[in-house]
DNA sequence: ATGAAAGCGCTAACAG
DNA sequence: CTGTTAGCGCTTTCAT
């Protein structure tokens, strides 16, 4: 079978003891004897059976990242973030695809949480009372939703939509519309904040349309939808339903953006690749990842001593305006190589 | 701390042994102790630890899944399936992100191979002998690469690109370019074969450009390569690139498809939604990742019997030619909710 | 059908 | 500095 601490320390004629230390804590190792055990590993091949210490230190060194589904260009790029996050604390990770399903998203905590040191939920689906319910079982940090106690990492997608507003604004839009997304989600509910907030102080007058699934089909229907009010512009709850009115404003022949703006919120970076170019706002998506994956660790580092309560962290977006000239940002900082 | 087998044991009046055969071997407990030990279980809250278990059985219930680059839109589609597949097979998934590197890749797999069952390698870019390296550290298997004696999945991008030309030869054009990925890709070397024997069949003349990095970048490049020859149609090694084209083409004045053609492979499915539709190369993603999960479980089964050898398993591709009027398909089978 | 005991691979006291 | 002992949570003989 797999090569054990045992076999090591026989190699090296040493007790387990003696490789574990070298390898856990080597400066109570003398050199020489260090040098020759890890040499001895080495040879064999041996590698840590990391189960096996969790079992006995309480920590796997892997985390949880659970999201709601990663055909929504959104998660993979958060995971991209947690992942290299959590490999830079040496920390491995499990994934989970809840299918947008609360109850699914229940059972796959419960089925983690003895083999981690904690679960970054990102955009959780489940309810106040299944949240209460699992929030105990294991450290949780929220990605996307407003959770008391617990690590938080929020995307501000109220100031995006300032920006957004105030833009049309300086453009001398008088008018425009809001194609809202699922009523259950907390970034919606905070566009809406915005958007209530920036139509007051700029006099954009705001009408909102939906609510829409968060896909490209449903915004080629709302399309139609705002082609039959008199908005000028169009402001989308995600890029993918962006991408759809735009499609859609080109069969029915209408140009953009002379006769009508449109406006997503950035879930995949892909805007810039149509034609016109979508003018979005920025969502720190590897920031957020990386963030939420980072709170987690602080937060279990800091368990020993008595916790003072929930952090939590606010992230930045910002409007991109695109000329069809300008080169488009990468799509992903590492993207290279061979498919 | 966390319940156990033997709060479970204590609470029910059992021993923990009988505990444990309640759940592992539920036939050979009493129908009536079986019932009151899971009622227990359930009240505490009590889920085994499969790391503990693993640690005796061998088996830990989990698989690894490494890709080299979660930016790459191929990669998260891959995923989705084979979570869904491990799923079924109520195993967890370990991911990580290579960063196209393939001596981190190589040290992600040996910290992985204690705790999985079993590995799939996407698009592995290891050499070959660091392939050897690791192939007898746990059961691989692997997707977009060839190895023999161990399962594979293969996508066949020789006969999606025969296809794709046969397609431009019927609509008349005389001679097209192939936008070359990586030369280290396995997929992009298929696709040259393919459209060399195409050219052949078809007498339609390719010339091949690049190396081009699959990005959309690379693809505003290439694009202005493209004009500077007197082609009618351009491959692209995928989509990504043949959306750069696109957006270069449109700037530069080129209707499409009425001067130029352009087919890409499909890496994102979100081809559909540029003005104009870009034909693709459909590309069975979530199959991929599916099949090659059930290829890795179905090994891993017949693993006690001697193996006959390894097991491949091949993908066709599809092409789709899209018009700017017809619906496109959805970005993703469960993409549904807020974000 | 159930319990007692041994042990998976590893680390954490506790000696020395 | 290093070895010995005990035991993490679980499954699995081997008894009964």
């Amino acid at each position: 079978m797999s090569v054990t601490i045992h076999d090591v320390a026989h190699q090296a004629r040493v007790s387990a003891s003696t490789v574990s230390r070298a390898f856990t804590t080597p400066e109570m190792v003398r050199t020489s004897t260090r040098e020759r055990v890890l040499r001895v590993a080495d040879e064999v091949g041996y590698t840590p059976n990391r189960a096996a210490r969790g079992l006995i230190t309480g920590k796997t060194a892997n985390i949880g990242l659970i999201v709601p589904d990663l055909g929504n260009p959104l998660f993979p790029a958060i995971l991209k973030g947690a992942q290299a996050r959590a490999l830079l604390a040496d920390h491995a990770v499990f994934l989970a695809d809840t299918d947008e399903n609360p109850d699914l998203e229940v059972n796959l905590i419960k089925a983690m949480v003895k083999q981690v040191d904690g679960i970054v939920l990102c955009s959780s689906r489940m309810s106040e009372s299944q949240l209460r319910g699992v929030l105990n079982l294991t450290d949780l940090t929220f990605l996307n939703r407003k959770v008391s106690g617990v690590p938080v990492v929020l995307i501000d997608s109220a100031d995006g939509m300032r920006q957004a507003v105030e833009h049309l604004a300086a453009l001398g839009h008088k008018k425009a519309a809001y194609l809202s997304g699922p009523p259950t989600s907390w970034s919606n509910r905070e566009r809406r904040k915005g958007l209530r907030a920036a139509a007051r102080t700029t006099g954009v007058e705001c009408v909102e349309l939906g609510p829409f699934a968060p896909k490209f089909e449903a915004g080629l229907q709302a399309a139609d939808l705002v082609l039959a009010t008199d908005v000028t512009a169009v402001l989308a709850f995600n890029d993918l339903i962006a991408l759809g009115v735009l499609n859609r404003l080109a069969d029915r022949g209408v140009a953009v953006p002379d006769e009508m703006s449109v406006i997503g919120f950035d879930d995949i970076a892909f805007a810039a690749m149509c034609t016109p170019p979508l003018t979005t706002v920025f969502t720190p998506k590897e920031s957020a990842g990386r963030a939420a994956v980072e709170l987690l660790l602080d937060w279990l580092d800091k368990k020993s001593l008595g916790h003072t309560g929930g952090t939590q962290r606010t992230l930045g977006t910002q409007l991109i305006v695109r000329s069809s000239t300008a080169p488009p940002p990468p799509v992903s900082a590492g993207s290279v190589g061979r498919a």
